[in-house]
DNA sequence: CTAGGATCCTGTCAGC
DNA sequence: TGCTGACAGGATCCTA
């Protein structure tokens, strides 16, 4: 998915383009991406839109709260009936195309256009939660903290707790820190030149400092380029976030030269995922 | 409790 | 061309 800063970019969008809309209707093409009773929603306006780690949090006027996850794959698009268009999540042609296609998993009708939820492989969702119950919710509550406010004592002291897994692993454990994923974890790593193998119990009280702080960097300067993916659009000109093309060093960079020390970026296996380093500056 | 691998699902791409 | 396996910006479940 679509990785923190991509959400909040998408979350910024919705407050800007479908806030105090109400939410028409609801079809649900797919059953396993909407959870709750879409009775719920419909007739509700939309009063806010919040970011926890990855999750997005909907509130309506009903103190019902629409929790969406993206997932792997999951988009979420907006198609004004006049005016600006929208779109985030998962980089497709679906941000472009006739909506809705065979990925539409959810369709939204809202008063001043249409919100589409698609979805290629159908692991992310929407559900339906009371308000005052969201931060009960199971995957809500077991969040860390958010990059920028993590501490980092209690981080070193997480590191230990993981001590013999390597430390791209725990990065990306949500439980440990939230809203990073794989780019930003090879990301952060290469900024602080530590190899993702590293046992986390290897990192040093200083390096741990070093690395929060250079996911909450990473991570700023992706929200600041619109998202690692492109993510919002007008209908007469087309921005695109470009945070990939422009910002990173490691990601998907296999094969080109270090922007550090010229040598060549390689791609490696790291806690089952793909993973991107500098040979060179990122050793064991 | 932790660590690591399989799993959910669809689509694409490299290699034969 | 057609097939096969690997892999994908995530998180959970199961096993040891």
């Amino acid at each position: 998915m679509p990785e923190l800063p991509e959400v909040e970019t998408i979350k910024r969008g919705l407050n800007k383009f479908i806030i105090q809309q109400k939410i028409k209707k609801v079809t649900v093409n797919c059953e396993k991406s909407f959870i709750g009773p879409v009775e719920l929603v419909e007739g509700a306006k939309i009063v806010g839109v919040r970011r926890r780690g990855k999750c997005l949090l909907v509130d309506l006027s009903n103190d019902i709260t629409m929790m969406i996850h993206l997932r792997m794959t999951g988009q979420v698009i907006y198609r004004a009936l006049r005016g600006a268009d929208f779109a985030g999540g998962h980089p497709t042609d679906s941000f472009f195309t006739e909506l809705p296609n065979k990925q539409t998993r959810v369709i939204l009708k809202l008063s001043e256009g249409t919100l589409y939820f698609n979805d290629q492989r159908k692991f992310g969702f929407l559900k339906v939660l009371p308000s005052d119950e969201v931060e009960q919710d199971k995957f809500i509550a077991s969040l860390g903290a958010e990059p920028w406010e993590m501490n980092a004592e209690e981080f070193y002291q997480k590191l230990q707790r993981h001590a013999k897994a390597p430390i791209k692993a725990v990065i990306l454990d949500q439980k440990v820190m939230a809203g990073v994923g794989n780019i930003y974890a090879d990301e952060a790593l290469f900024e602080i030149k530590v190899h993702p193998k590293t046992l986390a119990g290897k990192l040093s009280k200083k390096q741990a400092k070093d690395l929060v702080r250079a996911a909450a960097k990473v991570m700023d300067a992706s929200i600041n380029a619109g998202g690692s993916t492109m993510a919002t659009y007008l209908k007469a000109d087309g921005t695109k976030g470009d945070y990939l093309e422009k910002f990173a060093q490691v990601f998907h960079r296999e094969g080109q030269e270090c922007k550090r020390c010229g040598a060549e970026i390689i791609k490696i296996r790291v806690a089952g995922r793909g993973t991107h380093i500098c040979p060179e500056c990122q050793k064991c």
